[in-house]
DNA sequence: GTCTATACCGAGATAGAC
DNA sequence: GTCTATCTCGGTATAGAC
């Protein structure tokens, strides 16, 4: 990395190239779904020449696959930091801090948002991927939280699997719709007082208790 | 209708193949999407020649708006019988029965599920579709019940728009998400048990008291 | 009125130019 | 090693056959 500026220019303007793609083909993967974005459109959205694509990763599958690994990469991260904050406060609290973490990240980060419900629609490779690489692991940190919550005798009534998507659903659902929102209601959820009240809301609903 | 038989039996098959081609769009609209699903499949899978669409319905938009018409048509009937069987239960109980019907038809009509959802995410002239003619209605419906769940003062604390998402996202995601629920965790959302377990749960989470 | 052959366009991939 | 002109395929729509 210290050595970028020493590099071959034309190498230098390469790594450009596929940087300004991934991030592109993030957004429009995101926004559009797999099939509905185009090489083409993501091409143009990252401000390089047809064709690059294919040289730089090889097939649209590929693109694909780099660019979520680059997505969540950073989200996990992201992610981790911020369930940090909740070191030192006791136990329950602790439970209503995830859970108003895990939404506000979901505000936070609409393209990982999208991506997951997509995907998880779909049925094919890339739900494969996600899952191996991504959900799981998420699935399993989510089973901590619960099997925690069971110890302290604060657990919902209900089994895992059904506190996950319920979790998942009610505290995602709503930034995955943001256009349906605003046309049912006027309201945008990407607003910070919508998603605070959304956070409050949810963990007061699964972990009540924090408002007394 | 009781003319159908008097037709002109050129003018009957044409009628079947309308019909054979509005189930075969639901049926690879709802799982793979507007653009993914191609005219040329959804001819096939409805086992008529290429071009019917086009002659049938003039596009492949207007097809998709005469499938989705047609399917929430049927599915909007379905849910009025089922929510009628609440008839004469006490007040609070009903809010409990409401959730759970809730649940056991998203499960019951994934199609209506996926549509829903994939639409949701996109923005564009289908979510105006199905805004106007279906969500909007159904959000008022969820608020009625909310509002009488408010003057029994059972309702959970939260802003309604707030409650409607939790609603929909906790007792839709896992059927629309079936397949990652099988990758994950060997659960089949599509089980009678699972449906059950999850509606109970969730009627019990938003409206506690149903179980003692 | 019902159906089918063809047209035309835009997709992703590749072979070849710099 | 990096980029671009070209190819082939599959998409929807239409003009024409029955």
């Amino acid at each position: 990395m210290a050595e970028a500026v020493r590099k071959d220019p034309v190498q230098e303007r390469a790594q450009i190239t596929r940087d300004r793609l991934l991030s592109a083909a993030i957004r429009k993967f995101a926004a559009l779904g797999y099939d509905t974005a185009s090489t083409r459109q993501i091409e143009e959205e990252a401000g390089v020449k047809r064709g690059l694509i294919n040289y730089h990763f090889g097939s649209k599958d590929a693109l694909w696959k780099a660019a979520a690994g680059w997505l969540f990469e950073r989200a996990a991260a992201e992610l981790e930091t911020v369930e940090a904050g909740a070191a030192n406060v006791d136990p329950i609290a602790r439970l209503r801090y995830f859970v108003r973490a895990y939404v506000r990240f979901s505000a936070s980060y609409p393209e990982v948002n999208q991506l997951m419900v997509r995907e998880g629609l779909d049925d094919d490779w890339r739900l494969d991927w996600l899952v191996e690489n991504i959900v799981s692991p998420w699935y399993q940190r989510v089973r901590a939280v619960f099997v925690e919550a069971e110890r302290l005798g604060v657990a919902p009534d209900m089994p895992f699997h059904h506190f996950y998507y319920v979790l998942v659903g009610a505290g995602a659902l709503m930034f995955s719709m943001a256009g349906e929102s605003k046309r049912l209601a006027g309201i945008d959820p990407r607003d910070e007082s919508v998603v605070s009240a959304h956070a409050d809301a949810l963990a007061e609903l699964l972990f009540p208790g924090g408002r007394e």
